[in-house]
DNA sequence: CCAATTCTGGACTGATCATTCCAGTAGGAG
DNA sequence: CTCCTACTGGAATGATCAGTCCAGAATTGG
């Protein structure tokens, strides 16, 4: 049996999470290692041990954010009474959220496709996500919410689109009333 | 008189471009001087000497870059026969162009509204762009072709969030066909 | 106690970075 | 021809960066 000694102190999705903090803010470029050792509040040594390297430890930060959203996402289709809700309310959480930059678009615009384990990082939650969207998009026509015509997969994609529209706008100053009638107007284009 | 002795040899703007090439692939701290140097074709003096240091060439190229996609949205916006046909131009021409980076976009994620100067170099462009389509929407109102009840202003903010999350699905691996549905989708919205 | 393990923080390394300096070339104006 | 200016390219400079090393402190199990 090995023997045990000292265990972990810090919390490893908790430094995470404080590293995505850093990360959504400043970019993988822009994020330098004391940035990030001070902001985790860990020893240097504690996250090269942790995480291998500062890429690492990105796409580590990418996965879980990822993650996290899929989750939120997730929760708030589920809202009601109407498939519909569902829909807006995902919007709405987006929109109410969007203040702070979104580490996953952030990652797509800074690095495009080129890196595999970082696209790998990101599909793993869009291929959750996607499939959700796109049930609740059915339910919605089936409940006369959404056009009967409409491909729900495009649907979905459109939604996820005005997703990303939606981040850029506010980190690009777009006020919270602003970010609210763009979430209608999207939700339009489904009548 | 001011002896004028030998003249500018490179096209400043000509240089300009190269940078944009650089820039809108790779972001500002992803864009080394050297790589700057070799794409741009002159020499290391001669950027320094011409634009100031790297922050101040990149704020010139995102000024340019933004008044060059001004003035292909315009164009866009001209065409006819109605002006519904202008807005969905404008949105394929996008579109068609959204494999590569979109420098604006970039800067946008890349610093959000933290420095004046490049939120003015962006915003130059903004001030006569949004005007513009707001005109165009009412035309298409006019005609009959968007919703009379719509607020141009509102109608004209979502389109342009549109532009961007094309731009942002496109920079994520998605192709051209799903690009060109996104394009009818948010068209779809101002009906 | 001891041995094993995980921290911390500071010092270090080698690379790369932006920027400046410089020596030299080239071309237009007088 | 002779200044003056515009360029080039390479060699510095000093800062910062990612990543490593190390010595010591802390905490567990035996």
């Amino acid at each position: 049996m090995a023997v045990m000694a000292r265990h972990k102190e810090f919390d490893r999705d908790e430094a995470l999470d404080r590293a995505i903090g850093v990360f959504r803010e400043h970019g993988f470029e822009g994020s330098s290692s004391t940035m990030l050792v001070e902001a985790m509040k860990i020893g240097r040594q504690s996250l090269y041990d942790t995480f291998g390297d500062k890429w690492g430890l990105y796409v580590e930060a990418v996965g879980r954010y990822s993650a996290g959203e899929l989750e939120a996402h997730r929760e708030r289709l589920r809202s009601g009474p109407r498939a519909i809700d569902g829909l807006r309310a995902m919007l709405e959480r987006v929109a109410a959220q969007a203040h702070l930059a979104c580490l996953g678009v952030n990652s797509v615009c800074e690095f495009g496709r080129r890196h595999d384990d970082l696209n790998k990082a990101r599909e793993a939650a869009e291929a959750v996500l996607q499939p959700a969207i796109v049930a609740r998009v059915r339910d919605a026509q089936a409940e006369g919410d959404v056009a009967a015509d409409l491909d729900p997969q495009a649907a979905a994609g459109f939604l996820q689109t005005n997703l990303a529209g939606l981040r850029i706008a506010a980190r690009g100053g777009a006020s919270a009333d602003q970010l609210k009638i763009l979430t209608a107007y999207a939700l339009r284009a489904l009548r």
